[in-house]
RNA sequence: CGGAGUGUAGUAUAGUGGCAGUAUAUAUGCUUUGGGAGCAUAAGGUCUGGGUUCGAUUCCCAGCACUCCGACCA
């Protein structure tokens, strides 16, 4: 794409109403825009990044054979009330509407109701068993406080999977394959790293549950890490016996700052019974499905990117999310020579499937490389009269300093790599 | 929901009970081109409503918005 043509702006400054260095930088660089506290759009680079965490976990949810649907933000009183969680006692953090010809509807703030009244229609025998259905949807959660930036916002993407098995074994089968999908999504999306499983509460069906912390100090959650085991335990159940059940010391373990990017848990029989979720097993016998539901926030785990990886000069992008993977740079004036090898380098780029963003503006070099660092793409691509004469194109690493002046075959060999 | 704070130009910031300033961004012209250069000209602003006052952007009250700390977070 041509940074000329591109409609968003960066800016020097960060906004006043803002502290959180993720939201900071994603609209210093032109990613997100606020339109209200805790209420965020994405802009064109923004929604790229977004995009591209999406299709990850896609992937890895298809791969483990989830099916993806597509189920309605409005959602219908009733189920609800069978499940009791219309009530506001029950649920607090409601966004409720009415529909002009009478009734009420509510903005979907998960969708477990909806999914297993949706299928019963289509589970009937232990035959149509187990399955994993999952969506990305927008999630409406009418917080008391919006804080850290786009981390906790009251509308969010989330990607929901929910597994629907005959019985617990089979549940703890699915569980696992899950948990394991997480971990290669968080790998994936370049937080593998720092992102550690973690024992949290488990509610009325299990003892635990589990999530999926990014250690940072934007981090809401506080949890006690083991480094060497890379298991971690939330604060919130933290206790003697927990330690002792999960085989670990407290000595071993220090406190962490961290962000819940995923958390998986199982439900049990949860919303299946009351709802009428259930299934003839091989006897004959009428059984409710046992259920789990696993949440990811995409935008949290971009923001969670940032936090983590982000420095002094801006956004910093592991490739697999990057919106771009080269930032071609033109120190060139206006229709000389130069100018024309650039054009070239981007159109070859283009053929090889690279994706580029090339900067093609009529700027000075400063203005130009600060606009690199802040927009935090994996590789740039200088094109200027010395390296022209030079016949090379530099080469640079967004996480490095030094640069290298290459060949054009060198660079495509490098970029087409990716 | 409890506590604290802030609302001045597109953005970021000064300042004052009496004509509201700077930087940056924007527009135009000239100069300039390896780390947000320079000169000139132009356009652009006191959150809303009430009160005190001869006069309020400034003081007081209310509302709204936003931020931070805490509580909450299925």
């Amino acid at each position: 794409m041509l940074q000329s043509e591109l409609f968003t702006k960066t800016r020097k400054e960060g906004p006043k109403d803002e502290v959180a260095r993720n939201a900071q930088l994603l609209i210093r660089a032109g990613y997100i825009h606020k339109e209200m506290a805790g209420v965020y759009s994405f802009l064109p680079l923004g929604l790229r990044v977004l995009n591209k965490i999406v299709g990850i976990i896609r992937e890895e949810m298809n791969a483990i054979g989830g099916q993806e649907l597509f189920l309605t933000a409005l959602q219908d009183p009733a189920v609800w009330k069978t499940s009791g969680r219309w009530s506001e006692q029950v649920v607090d953090n409601w966004f409720k509407t009415e529909i002009k010809t009478g009734g009420a509807a509510g903005l979907g703030f998960t969708h477990e109701e909806p999914i297993v009244r949706l299928m019963k229609d289509h589970i009937h025998s232990y035959r149509d068993l187990p399955k994993f259905i999952y969506q990305f949807q927008t999630k409406f959660r009418n917080e008391e406080r919006a804080k850290s930036g786009i981390l906790r916002t009251r509308e969010f993407l989330m990607k929901d999977l929910y597994s629907f098995a005959r019985d617990e074994k089979e549940h703890a089968k699915l569980y696992e394959k899950v948990k394991s999908a997480y971990s290669r999504i968080f790998n994936r999306a370049g937080v593998g790293r720092r992102t550690f499983l973690t024992f949290a509460s488990g509610g009325s069906f299990s003892k635990y549950s589990h999530e999926f912390q990014t250690v940072c100090d934007a981090g809401e959650d506080t949890i006690y890490l083991d480094e060497k085991k890379e298991i971690a335990v939330n604060k919130e159940v933290l206790a003697p016996e927990v330690l002792k059940e999960l085989g670990l010391k407290r000595e071993g373990l220090t406190e962490k700052k961290a962000v819940e990017v995923g958390n998986i848990f199982s439900q049990g029989i949860r919303f299946s019974e009351p709802l009428g979720l259930t299934f003839k097993d091989e006897a004959g016998t009428e059984k409710p499905v046992v259920m789990g539901a696993y949440g990811i926030g995409p935008g949290r785990l971009l923001g969670a990117i940032v936090e983590l990886l982000a420095d002094k000069a801006g956004l910093v992008w592991p490739a697999s999310v990057a919106p771009f993977q080269v930032h071609l740079v033109s120190l060139a004036s206006e229709n000389g020579e130069t100018k024309s090898s650039a054009d070239a380098l981007y159109k070859k780029l283009l053929d090889k499937g690279v994706e580029t963003l090339y900067d093609d503006r009529d700027l000075r070099v400063g203005e130009k490389f600060a606009d690199d660092d802040l927009l935090g793409l994996p590789i740039r691509l200088v094109v200027s009269d010395k390296t022209a004469k030079a016949g090379k194109i530099e080469f640079k690493r967004r996480i490095e300093d030094k640069s290298e002046l290459l060949s054009e075959a060198e660079v495509m060999e490098r970029v087409v790599s990716l």
